[in-house]
DNA sequence: CGATGGCTTGACTAGTTTCAAGTTAGGTGG
DNA sequence: CCACCTAACTTGAAACTAGTCAAGCCATCG
């Protein structure tokens, strides 16, 4: 979490309860939005916002905090404005596959289908602006730019998908690890974050269900590339890239 | 392979060598296409076809032919008319992750980016449609319902692949083969082919190599199944689903 | 300052891979 | 048309990576 993420949180205001506190949409929202250039408002002119701010409404999410569940109808379509939020699926027995962790700019909710096709759970002190599916649609149907941004961040997600398949599919515990820390780097950077050293966070658990692994394997990799001088465990769960070319390379299984 | 499929291919005539050929295309090759409904042109009115066919070209692909390699620059858009593609990820030693299998009316290379994110290779002796990536945007601006469409098969396609992590993440061999033939079934079906049984037309390998297990267990697994009598091995590379209710309860890990 | 939950470490187990050898099937040429 | 040849598939035994079970450590927060 950056300052600036935590400063859009505070225009928030406080929250009434322990629960997700939804608020009516202000006079701008949107206008005021400093992620905006990340999300899929981003081709909206200033003038148009307004049919934006319209239709959306903002939450505020505590860490653990549900936003939606798999099975759900899938009303809503959420972007990420600050804050860390991770989807997963479940198997009736309990086994768990976190399919992404987002942060700001990240949307979540697009189904084919009217189901939620997995569950959203804040990590962090979160902010999430959530659209109503239809009324989406309509803003859409009027601003073919924005579909068009849309189909662009839903490509770009299915590249990350399927670097991800090949991760899960064919990389060892070490090259998962290694591949992940790079991974979370080149996010933060992305977003107009330091890149090094890195917040992680997520528990090593969510680690482990995002990777394919357990806790302990994940506990074990990272002291293994600890003691192997690659990263550095700092405190407030930050992590420091110290040797980024070694990274690369056990990453790429090279 | 259905027989509807294999008349597709004939259509296009004999090739003039062991190479891909590459056709310009005639009067109206949209027209005549038998599976535009499962395309990205389904929403392209008959007297809209036109703008459609003036920038596609057919090519015809044999058994193992590549269609082009990751890393390339990404000039085209393909969409599968018929037989069986399979896209995949190469790590530098070798280590091999298929991203998917498509069939009729799937599509590939919409790369976020300029480069295509993994080669794509025939598995049986396969149609597509080539869709030169600058001409394709042109008439997605131009037509704003195609591009809905296009981003409704990306959400679906992105759906599938968080299915796949799940797979990949955390589901044994055995849930690994059952999940990939009932997906296989589901997928046959919605094309309008027979559900059961089942054409399988890949190898082990490439079977191995889409679900993160070697040849090896791959065999190994059919071989339980089929002395479990929950599948049959038929001539012809296809697989008899015998007790469907069994093989549900294996993929989801009941 | 104690308690709780998350993280780390250890010993053992198990599922899958690896290495190796056979078997089957499909395509080719005599 | 048959026999061979090759590649794909199957099966077996040993090895190894990551998982499981269990205990201890650490840090955060009332």
């Amino acid at each position: 979490m950056s300052p600036f993420d935590i400063n859009r949180i505070r225009e928030l205001g406080p929250a009434v309860s322990n629960e997700s506190v939804e608020r009516e949409p202000g006079p701008s929202p949107c206008g005021a939005c400093s992620v905006r250039h990340l999300t899929f408002c981003a081709p909206m002119a200033e003038d148009e916002l307004g049919h934006v701010s319209k239709i959306v409404s903002t939450i505020e999410l505590h860490p653990g905090d549900p936003l939606f569940d798999e099975g759900e109808p899938a009303d809503s379509v959420y972007s990420v404005t600050a804050g860390a939020v991770k989807v997963y699926k479940l198997m009736p027995d309990g086994r768990r596959q976190v399919i992404g962790f987002l942060f700001s700019g990240d949307f979540m909710g697009l189904a084919h289908n009217d189901m939620y096709a997995y569950s959203a759970e804040a990590i962090t002190h979160s902010a999430v602006c959530r659209f109503p599916r239809k009324k989406l649609e309509q803003l859409l149907e009027r601003f073919p730019k924005m579909e068009r941004r849309l189909l662009g961040m839903a490509s770009h997600e299915l590249a990350a998908a399927q670097e991800q398949m090949l991760l899960l599919g064919r990389k060892t515990a070490k090259e998962k690890i290694a591949s992940f820390l790079l991974h979370l780097s080149k996010r933060a950077e992305a977003r107009g974050q330091n890149p090094n050293p890195i917040a992680v966070p997520m528990s090593r658990t969510d680690i482990g269900d995002y990777l394919g692994l357990t806790t302990e394997t994940v506990s074990r990799t990272f002291t293994q590339l600890k003691t192997s001088h690659l990263i550095s465990l700092q405190p407030a769960n930050k992590v420091e890239l110290v040797d980024l070319q070694a990274l690369r390379d056990i990453a790429e299984g090279a």
